[in-house]
DNA sequence: CGTTGGCCCTGATCGC
DNA sequence: TGCGATCAGGGCCAAC
């Protein structure tokens, strides 16, 4: 479950599952699945097992779990598939489960976490939280400024009390690229992908190939107040499901697919003016826009 | 340095 | 029904 609201409803569902729990066993059924983890699955293991969670942060997409007592963390990232699913011994999670993860609730309740992930694009790995500078909270459910070094790269995402409006606008516009670039790389913003960038784009009126330097820093506010606008109604509707790969950790769907007003929605009226939306192809994916109100720009 | 294209994967679905 | 083509919501990194 790929973008911010999605990753935040498992954050949500981890958080009071896991915090204080013991990690009793673990079993990797598919290795690539720990791509980002530096050593081989057997120390994934070793190292992982007998330990208490202690809370459960959520920077952009990233996910991590620090440990109690330690400088580590368990980083979870689901990629474009990856869905985390709460049950018990009994539960079946399936064909796509690569990870399973038997817990002992903080209550003393056995627990297990299944790692489901159709095209191993996600992953979990265990890594060495370091501090930041500021040392304000890291992320979402932080109560320090630790981050795992593999995550530390990412910006801070725009649902954060500590995302800094005015300097992302000026690194914004001094980047020499286009607007939906843009809001997809994480080391500028964290946290949108391809599904609320075209609503938060078209929220904004913005053609998705709009220079980011031509932006003044009023458009810049107008676009972050959608973008945060669109996060946080998702947030509210339990996130973007299409399908039932996209779900909470009970497995359930969300209902923003519902208010889309721009992704999916080529060949139908755009809501605000009636034109006809357009899907585009857009960096190996696709873009949707509204040809009357978000216009091609004119070059330079 | 900043920017960009290509690539990592599997499985569901679509069109012939 | 069979089968190849296409597509999917992300991130990394080599190459420029």
């Amino acid at each position: 479950m790929p973008e911010l609201p999605e990753v935040e409803v498992v954050r949500r569902g981890l958080e009071p599952a896991l915090t204080g729990a013991t990690l009793d066993r673990i079993e990797v059924l598919e290795p690539r699945s720990l791509k980002r983890h530096p050593g081989p699955p057997e120390d994934f293991v070793h190292r992982l097992e007998g330990q208490v969670v202690d809370c459960a942060i959520r920077r952009g997409k990233f996910l991590w779990f620090p440990l109690r007592g330690t400088h580590e963390a368990l980083v979870v990232h689901l990629g474009m598939s990856g869905q985390v699913l709460l049950g018990d011994e009994d539960s079946d999670f399936g064909s796509l489960l690569r990870i399973r993860l038997e817990v002992t609730s903080s209550q003393g309740n056995p627990l297990v976490v299944g790692f489901v992930d159709q095209r191993i694009f996600g992953s979990m790995a265990l890594d060495e939280l370091i501090p930041t500078p500021q040392g304000t909270p890291a992320g979402k459910g932080a109560d320090d400024g630790r981050i795992p070094r593999s995550v530390s790269h990412i910006a801070r995402d725009p649902l954060d009390p500590h995302f800094d409006d005015a300097a992302f606008s000026r690194a914004l516009r001094a980047r020499n690229t286009d607007i939906k670039r843009a809001l997809l790389d994480q080391n500028l913003i964290s946290g949108i992908g391809n599904i609320y960038a075209d609503e938060a784009l078209w929220g904004a009126r913005l053609h998705y190939l709009t220079p980011t330097s031509r932006l003044t820093a009023a458009k810049v506010r107008e676009l972050l107040a959608e973008v945060r606008a669109v996060l946080q109604k998702a947030l509210r509707e339990g996130g973007t499901s299409f399908d039932s790969q996209y779900v909470n950790v009970n497995g359930q769907a969300g209902y923003f697919a519902h208010s889309l007003h721009a992704y999916g929605r080529q060949g139908t009226p755009c809501d605000r003016c009636g034109g006809i939306l357009r899907r585009e192809p857009f960096m190996n994916r696709s873009s949707h826009r509204c040809p009357s109100c978000q216009r091609t720009p004119r070059n330079r």
